[in-house]
DNA sequence: CTGAAGTTTCAGTAATTTCTGAAAGTTTAA
DNA sequence: TTAAACTTTCAGAAATTACTGAAACTTCAG
């Protein structure tokens, strides 16, 4: 047995809130006994540290590397595959936001498009048009601003924050140089 | 029929990202259908428009509110209650920001927290606090700086994005003039 | 009161998603 | 080339989630 009951109990709740951050239970599971766990693991240890099947291992393993979440090394004289997390926790959750913009946000984005290329047939498809666009507007400022968030090293964020440094703040004197010039 | 092909395909489609935002298909659907459509509905109007059951649209309306996304009204003469969006769509977006944290953000910093005041038992606890930590701090950090754009209004982010005003350039310079002052 | 017009609840069923385990596939050492 | 050691695949079973429809409940006009 691999776990303590305290590193369980994290393992545990990531399963729980794996569905939320968009794959199943024990895809979440997984990512979090990898996270905490110093040495990377087999599928074999993951398999039994988990209680779940060979065959259900090597699905996770497969959809963790679809979000680019897990790298896979060798060791020596050893056929076996080791699993670890790919990346520090920053570039984990950055890659996490890409990848659900990619599933949550950019179809949606393209069928906006494609609707608003359209001449509205009546007055419902007037309106109907309007709240596309509104819509279209929103998702292109939300997703333009979470990636320069994203660009920022986590450092740096919270310096500022702890300068107390609101974006707010910040890009109201932006406001004002810039009007001035 | 209230939906003409063009509007059926923005309610469908939202049935489908409805999961990944969240909700179920039929309560996407719902809220898609709701946006789109100018006049407020009844619990009838949304069953018929969408084929599903009366009783599955009252849960749906009961999961939309408690998300915080419809309101009810009524008219004069008319016991029937008539559902539409509530608010801006920047504000709904909002409220789906907020109520996503809630759901997928404050309960991991919440066990972080906790697992985080006791002392680590042995070395392998050790190396589990430290990854904690980050994690801990990722998520503050995130949940701080997105409360800050959202409660920008969309108008001035859209100007600034459209003058080209990167977080990052602005962010410098406030760093600037703290460390001048 | 009564009953008509509406809403909500919830047990049972349907649909979907996830998991297992055995079979097929792959790689490598000898 | 063989076989041991490992990984992947996938059909079917299990678990979970969503939906229906009928009954219970609420509200209100007469």
């Amino acid at each position: 047995m691999i776990l303590t009951s305290k590193i369980e109990s994290f393992v545990m709740h990531c399963g729980e809130m794996g569905s939320r951050w968009g794959f199943n239970r024990t895809v979440g599971q997984m990512y979090g006994l990898l996270i905490i766990h110093q040495e990377p693991l087999t599928a074999v240890d993951i398999s039994e540290a988990l209680n779940i099947s060979r065959g259900n291992v090597s699905m996770g393993i497969k959809e963790l590397q679809s979000w680019r979440l897990v790298q896979v090394q060798h060791k020596p004289k050893d056929r076996k595959e080791y699993y670890s997390p790919a990346g520090t926790i920053w570039e984990m959750a950055t890659r996490v936001f890409e990848e659900r913009r990619k599933r949550e946000i950019d179809p949606t984005l393209s069928l906006l498009r494609d609707n608003l290329l359209d001449e509205p047939a009546n007055q419902k498809e007037v309106y109907a048009q309007e709240k596309m666009h509104e819509i279209h507007d929103l998702l292109e400022t939300v997703t333009h601003w979470a990636g320069e968030l994203q660009s920022m090293s986590p450092d740096k964020l919270n310096t500022l924050m702890k300068l107390g440094a609101g974006v707010t703040k910040v890009i109201n004197l932006k406001d004002k140089l810039i009007n001035k010039s």
